[in-house]
DNA sequence: TCCGTTTTTGCAACCGATTGCAGTCTTGAG
DNA sequence: CTCAAGACTGCAATCGGTTGCAAAAACGGA
């Protein structure tokens, strides 16, 4: 049915090695006989097989793509810069959707059945087990956005959490604010955990904030809905740091269906700059995640790893900066 | 390194056939050897080499998505449908992001290096042409979300755009609007023009009805912002039809921008229905597209060209209804 | 128990490439 | 013009599986 290298090397009049050599940087053919070679392909339409080669060559250019998120819209923008960069790379990414599974076992045994050449965990909720899996499985792996340790098993790169969660309650203090509250995303998830814990710290250093803290079910839109109405029904605070954009939107939707005014009666902040944030109708005082930083970080790390399997395990940490719009009062 | 079906072999002790045969449906093998590897699999942690098999079987379950909207939230819905869906089937959704490029080249080829088993274009934009590429170089296609032609090439999937067109006009009409105008998304794009000429259509029978339409310049809250806010600034009408809802939002926010209340000063009737447009803070009357359906029956027939890849090329329609929300006077 | 069937099994060729090796061709220096 | 070094080339083995075929084993009925 397709053309093959046969074919080519019959039509070109040369071996099949000629053929393979002809498509393979630095190998060993005189330019005449590559010319042949191409010519004879482009007559037939021939391109190579790259599975077929994998089996010897050991290499598919085929990346795994791992999510659990595909409700919060700033993964459609990370899955966009994914995707691009790779095909800049010459790599191919192979989507894989969790889905509310929390098992690495059947991920990692189709990658394995694909032999992806690499794999990119991109979660900022999954615990590093789950991408320490692949690991153990034999494979490169890179964990985006996941949680920093000081001895990372996997290369794993992410935001500052912990600071950002600092920030988020000095930036809410800054503003004037006296009553604090922060409504976090789902408990099990590592970004949660250390938000939190850099926003009570800086609450533990200043006793005379009165705040708050709870979780949201998930980092969603209704979860936020729900949660802030909850907190809202009850003695609320001035301002809230929600989990993440996403959830703060569920939180302006629970103000607004509260009759509270943003940011004059509630003060709103949230984490990620989403680009649906920027809107108008949205207009969220946030901090920025440096998401495309860290997937191109991510790649570089993929195609470093490609070259040389043993380099120590990596852990970066990018900053986040509040980037002022409307859902919180300016001093 | 990784181990082969020959290290299970030699550990079961019986021949590489048995072994693979073993993991062949229907194959014909005693159930004590079929145990005897399997035990032996286990032990070893043995997965079989979908690309390897794929030389023979001419099968790799791979799975091209290509789409060219990385910017439109609803495209995020739709990659979580497309991926779950495939990965119920043992599917594996390899992911090509068009990205600008207008031009098929590019993907067939790549598609094709990696034996693709089908490949989906999932484009609301892109024309006939661009999955018909794929057709000619021999491959199975679907064009999922593609305009709707009575012969057509491949299998086209997707919503009646001339008839969601003509029902967004009659719905404003309904409403009492006696000013009405269109703004459309890219004038390159198939469901465009549909939308347009459906909309056209039913305004060139109500001769009474002011009319109007133009065009953004791509499916994005950044077009909609712009051409709304250029529309807004000379003799508007009473109420739009946008070209879709990330369209919607952007001339929301010219609304809001112009001082005007929606929908008591405008009214703003989108169409897609995406998870955003439930939020309050957007709460967008829109038509729905039912997507989820959309993406099942693609799948289902990827499945069925899979099994007869000489099924003929079937054309189908999905019917949109209005979904009632806040931008949009009731009568 | 014997023999014709049916079921299992292993051999070996093959899928579409790559690559070590050895033989053949070109070079260019002498 | 000769010859060694270097550049090319093709053969054949290999990657990890699959599968047609023939031989071996198991089965079942008389």
């Amino acid at each position: 049915m397709a053309i093959t290298l046969k074919d080519v090397a019959e039509r070109a009049g040369v071996s099949r090695s000629a053929v393979s050599r002809a498509y393979t940087e630095g190998a060993s053919v005189s330019s005449k006989t590559r010319e042949k070679v191409l010519k004879a392909a482009t007559e037939l339409g021939y391109s190579p097989n790259v599975l077929a080669s994998s089996l010897t060559t050991g290499r598919t250019k085929l990346i795994g793509l791992i999510s659990d998120n595909f409700q919060n819209p700033i993964f459609l923008q990370v899955f966009d810069r994914f995707t691009k960069r790779l095909q800049d790379r010459g790599l191919r990414p192979l989507l894989v959707n969790l889905s509310g599974e929390t098992d690495p076992e059947h991920s990692v045994q189709m990658l394995q059945q694909y032999s992806a050449d690499a794999v990119i965990v991109a979660s900022s909720t999954l615990p590093a087990s789950f991408a320490q899996s692949f690991h153990d499985a034999g494979m490169r792996v890179v964990h985006s956005f996941g949680r920093h340790t000081d001895q990372p098993k996997v290369h794993v790169l992410g935001i500052d959490n912990i600071t950002a969660g600092r920030m988020a309650a000095e930036t809410l203090i800054d503003r004037g604010y006296r009553k604090i509250g922060m409504m976090a995303g789902p408990a099990s998830a590592t970004s949660t955990q250390d938000r939190l814990a850099g926003f009570l710290e800086v609450m533990r250093a200043h006793p005379q904030i009165e705040s708050t803290s709870s979780f949201a079910s998930a980092y969603s839109f209704d979860a936020g809905l729900k949660e802030m109405s909850r907190l809202l029904a009850g003695p609320r605070a001035e301002a809230y740091f929600c989990g993440d954009d996403v959830l703060s939107v569920g939180a302006l939707a629970a103000a607004q269906l509260a009759g509270l005014r943003v940011p004059d009666d509630l003060g709103i902040l949230g984490l990620n700059d989403m680009a649906i944030s920027r809107w108008q109708n949205i207009d969220l005082t946030t901090l920025h995640n440096p998401f495309e930083e860290i997937v191109d970080a991510s790649i570089d790390l993929v195609e470093a790893m490609l070259a040389d399997p043993n380099i120590a395990p990596t852990a970066r940490l990018f900053d986040c900066h509040v980037v002022e719009r409307g859902t919180l009062r300016r001093l």
